[in-house]
DNA sequence: TGTCTAGTAGACAAACCTGTCTGCTCTTAA
DNA sequence: TTAAGAGCAGACAGGTTTGTCTACTAGACA
């Protein structure tokens, strides 16, 4: 098999602007608020190169979403911590780092959801994907920690997240790390076994 | 000062016919998605009566809230519990209810405000106002309950509401009256003083 | 009878939306 | 040298958006 020229960057420059772009704008501004006119003028791509990658809008937005959730990832696979109840408490620092950036407007999969009523849509079910990865990811390291009620506790631990990311972006709290912290702590517990 | 006939119901009908239309559909389907022809069409409304009572559609997207505001205020108005505590459940108790309505589609303060990345924007000043009526109400309930941190507890007791309303609506868990209680009663105590 | 108000019906403008299609240039590989 | 693929530029179609404006109807009241 000979090595294609237009496969070192694996994904086409043109293609990697336009979701860089549309990643900036969706996340700023909300998907059905930003047009494919603007994506395609602010990429500097041409329209049929737009089509050529995406053949339709929502498949942008799908991409938008996957590429969200690999950011993501990306982000809690960084974290090393010595146990599995540091990294809960890491994972949950995140949010507090995000919402120290700039142009912090929430979560984008809460964001994005609110946008499509419809369940069965590619672009919920593509976010429903993200969060069920992190919810068996809590639960796993919730077993590791020696939790008596994973999946509970699990459950409990996505309603304190999801919470935790409306306040940073609605309430903006003046003390956002101390409200993680406590909220995390009354969880699994303040100096519970191990 | 001379009665006027039209002055009998208040808000004329046409109006409230709007305002109902929009309600609905705002919900039901988002902000951005539905257009000014479709509602004045349901409503069975002419334009021209629709920008007499709303100059924009923002300003009804903004009574919309309002709407939604006051019809949350009257549901948590009917409870009637012993103790402040029971007040405190019984609020909670009333997201289990609404997700098991028909058309349940999440929190609609969540749903208008990610549509709205402006914080300054009008709409997103009037959901503003009605976390914070919720907070203070939280938040006096707590402080009747004997709570020794009432500040931190209410911003913990948003968490949790705003947390599990995503969840009835995004994850759907199978025992949600369970999950409500479980998550409070970790914030409030199991069987603490009172 | 005459006037005022609320409302209906619908044309219209100007902008914007998604998506298609034609024609051109440039680079790379055979 | 030539052929193919990638990308650019932009016109175009058909629909939808918000908002304005004109012309008409029906009821209340003086």
């Amino acid at each position: 098999m000979v090595d294609h020229a237009t496969d070192i960057g694996r994904a086409s420059a043109a293609r990697s602007r336009i979701l860089d772009t549309a990643t900036n704008l969706f996340y700023a501004e909300g998907v059905h608020a930003v047009g494919i006119d603007r994506i395609i003028a602010e990429a500097g791509v041409a329209k049929a190169t737009f089509y050529k990658y995406f053949p339709a809008k929502d498949e942008l937005v799908r991409a938008y979403i996957q590429n969200q959730s690999r950011q993501g990832r990306a982000m809690i696979d960084k974290i090393s911590a010595r146990s599995a109840r540091d990294s809960i408490l890491a994972i949950f620092d995140l949010v507090a780092d995000a919402a120290a950036q700039p142009g912090y407007r929430g979560c984008p999969f809460l964001n994005a959801a609110a946008e499509y009523p419809d369940q069965s849509h590619p672009v919920r079910q593509a976010i429903d994907e993200h969060r069920q990865w992190k919810r068996d990811l809590l639960r796993g390291l919730l077993v590791a920690d020696g939790s008596s009620d994973s999946e509970t506790t699990a459950d409990i631990l996505t309603v304190a997240s999801d919470g935790l990311l409306i306040a940073s972006h609605l309430d903006r709290p003046a003390n956002l790390r101390r409200l993680i912290l406590e909220t995390v702590l009354q969880i699994l517990g303040p100096l519970a076994d191990k």
